[in-house]
DNA sequence: TAGTAAACTGTAACCGGTTACAGCACAGGT
DNA sequence: ACCTGTGCTGTAACCGGTTACAGTTTACTA
């Protein structure tokens, strides 16, 4: 493997002429830049990174933490990341926590060893809980973030997104209004569960909608969680005429269940979703749920993140962006009285 | 940030003790593990794994090339890749080539520049395409292989997966049945379309059922080219009485569009998939579609890779993993005559 | 033609680990 | 007392880039 020495050799330059050669080509006379054009041809030459790096002290590497890879919301999330990292010179390093703090340590060492200069975390564990330094990190929370976080956040406003769908339920007529939410901890570990069901609250009082507790399903953001739900709200005597969701995923299991139990959607009970996946077109009926711009998420995320790694500070810490109520056939009018 | 010098100042060492302490605490006497142990806690040393790699002229890395990172198939794959990454110490660089050469050939450059030590490629793409040393760039292809590739190969038996849904559908007494294929090239590059179509013809064959070219429509993988195959079908004179997908999620567009078309599945039309996406048991009906062990194909994969980065030869250049038949609602008995 | 600024180039130190090699201390055998 | 082997340690070279600094050439001006 050629070294930047022997290109030196065979251009009969010195190794700082081809250095300044392959970093700023107009720094070298016409002549020498030929001659080591023409030797890093021959020798087909390829620079080590890994030494450029080194002495650079920068790894031109992002750690991305996901907390479950097989999610498609995910997915596009780091689709976005990937992109403008890629853009940038940066590569994605993948980690992969499927919820496990351990995990999640485990990865960070990547950046501890200099192998990541940056994380971009899509739930919202603040890097102090790793490390005594973990605040120097450069980090940058998409997704699930803690509304005081003292690190740059992106996410959507969840409350406002799901009072959106809220009222769109109220629009068509339904008072009493289900909710199957997500994971929810005291410790306020899940702002996204806790802001979209603040939303709900909000809405539903703002009409004198009662919230009774037979409304409120737990479920996991997992398909199997919302068709389980289906059987809860199918045995209820006085059973919601609509269910909001607090993700696709259990919004299809949700209806699914439904059906399974012989109940129709949208004419005996209604869904909504919230991520506005791939699938929630192409479910039967088709999914009213709330499109997150889940790759401009990404984008915006690891944007923030180059910034900081370049030396810019981000103007803000805060970068809301903008959701969508997408209207399908799984949300309908109440029906006044049941056959 | 201290180096190993910093601690070898601090413990009374040389710097080749410290090392040696890192690397193989058997090495050193006890007592200057202990003073080195103390050093290092005093002043948080974390080792620079840039450092290390430049000198050992390893990045511990591996580049995963995925055609779509969206496709919740491929993620299960990643994540089995990632699993075994981390447990033998690699880091995972993600490329989303979405299909592009390009994108793929600016990937491959990390390799090239010993950003990553080897490739896990999830097409068929040769690595001879990208550059004239791809050959000797440690290699794996898994997902979608050619037959004769000269590196490891990790898939299924496609041909004889499809040939059975098929035997499965004329178990049930259809004869007409209709195919949705992949993207297809003359150019051979697109092997899991040739080689399902290769057992779906050779089931129909040994069935003495007519493959009409009605009966072949193309899809590329999508939600919406499944849901677009439905017109081409609800529009035939002689309608098949099953259509065979080859994934899931054209499956899951093909029923919504059938359904669209006033056709019930599977009473007027039986429809199977490919892959046994998470969603394919909470489509409407549930999706009758072949298991592809996802995660096991990235870990066998990944589990390859190391090998050939560690210095072992695998065993073997093809690993051809099981699949299952998976029988759900969506596929049904033929009935004899229409209303 | 000399003088000076600008353009270019080369030498060698440097980044922070690893490790070959030599050296030292000590135990045990003769 | 000497030799040998074992266990441990330290010195310094090394990996392949980058870059400060000094030196040389070229171009232009007076």
């Amino acid at each position: 493997m050629s070294s930047i020495r022997d290109v030196a050799k065979k251009a009969n330059v010195s190794v700082a002429t081809v250095s300044r050669f392959l970093n700023d080509p107009d720094k070298v006379a016409k002549k020498s830049a030929e001659s080591v054009q023409a030797a890093i041809q021959e020798l087909s030459y390829k620079p080590n990174l890994l030494a450029r790096n080194f002495f650079k002290s920068r790894s031109y590497s992002i750690l991305v933490l996901v907390p479950n890879i097989a999610n498609p919301f995910f997915s596009r999330v780091i689709r976005g990341i990937e992109d403008v990292g890629q853009q940038h010179g940066y590569a994605v390093l993948l980690g992969d926590t499927r919820f496990s703090a351990q995990r999640e340590a485990e990865y960070f060492q990547r950046v501890e060893t200099r192998q990541a200069e940056g994380v971009i975390q899509l739930s919202p564990h603040h890097p102090g809980h790793w490390s005594d330094e973990g605040f120097n990190v450069p980090f940058v929370n998409a997704c699930e973030c803690l509304p005081d976080a003292p690190y740059p956040t992106v996410n959507i406003d969840n409350a406002e997104a799901a009072k959106v769908v809220i009222e769109h339920l109220q629009s068509l007529g339904h008072k009493m209004i289900g909710c199957v939410i997500g994971p929810i901890d005291e410790s306020g570990s899940t702002p996204i569960t806790i802001e979209r069901l603040a939303g709900y609250k909000a809405a539903m009082n703002a009409a004198h909608c009662e919230v009774k507790d037979e409304y409120l399903v737990n479920g996991d953001f997992s398909l199997q969680s919302g068709f389980d739900a289906a059987q809860h709200f199918a045995d209820l005597e006085d059973r919601p005429t609509a269910v909001f969701c607090m993700n696709d995923e259990m919004a299809i299991g949700l209806i699914q269940g439904l059906k399974a139990n012989g109940l129709r959607v949208p004419d005996d009970i209604s869904v909504a979703g919230f991520d506005d996946i791939e699938f929630a077109r192409y479910s039967d009926p088709s999914l009213t749920t709330v499109d997150q711009p889940a790759e401009d998420i990404g984008r915006k995320a690891m944007t923030v993140l180059v910034d900081i790694l370049e030396g810019r500070r981000p103007k803000d810490l805060r970068f809301t962006l903008p959701t969508e109520l997408i209207t399908r056939d799984s949300t309908g009018p109440v029906k006044k009285s049941r056959p």
